[in-house]
DNA sequence: ATCGTCTATCGTAGATTTACGATTAAACTA
DNA sequence: TAGTTTAATCGTAAATCTACGATAGACGAT
């Protein structure tokens, strides 16, 4: 049992999923809440942030960069990390959409 | 190992966490968006639907409640679900502070 | 009281997620 | 070139999630 169902669903909700899973763990919140206060995004001063190792934060990376909502550019030796505006913003009207649509259930 | 540390972040993180995770499905979602366009909102109609089995779609229901987006109210022999505004309003603004705070990063 | 309906819960199997040490790969530095 | 730094990936263990059949409990109808 088990086997997923969860592309049985409509596009829109799939995505709507998708983009809320990436923010469903509170070290990629923080990761996001990081980059948008600090102007160097370089991937080791993420980690330093985090009470996680290296290779748990590299992972978190990957699968907010897998959704799109940040992208990362290689400096020399170091990957400097960055909110990616367009996914962010998909992301963003795909969850108010759903809410302000769930606003009007119930008067 | 994989003990969780999710309880080392910040209150707000965990918050914004819990909310974006119990969407992290399409079948909640999906769940949601009955909700807000059926007025009448017994569980039997939330199952037909969805393409999930009965219990499984009580299970969706159970996370949607406990994380207060959802109430129950029982109505005879069946339960009618209801989306519970505080709870929806709470989630958006997490949401959409953490999404506005994200925008203002990288130009 | 018994039966049928409706929903929650239990038990469980399989899949996925989380976390980290170890290793690898790339690039700079001496 | 050899050594160091930086980050991704591999392998793996434990935890959690997803899904469903079976069962239980509550309620209304007969």
């Amino acid at each position: 049992m088990a086997q997923t169902k969860a592309d049985l669903f409509q596009e829109d909700e799939i995505m709507c999923a998708s983009y809320a899973k990436a923010l469903s763990h509170p070290a990629r919140v923080a990761i996001l809440k990081v980059l948008a206060q600090r102007k160097s995004c370089v991937c080791g001063d993420i980690v330093e942030e985090l009470p996680l190792a290296q290779a748990t934060v590299s992972q978190h990376l990957k699968e907010l960069k897998e959704v799109g909502l940040i992208q990362g550019t290689i400096d020399g030796p170091s990957v400097c990390y960055c909110i990616n505006p367009e996914g962010l913003q998909r992301a963003q009207k795909l969850l108010s959409g759903l809410f302000t649509a769930a606003a009007k259930c119930c008067g």
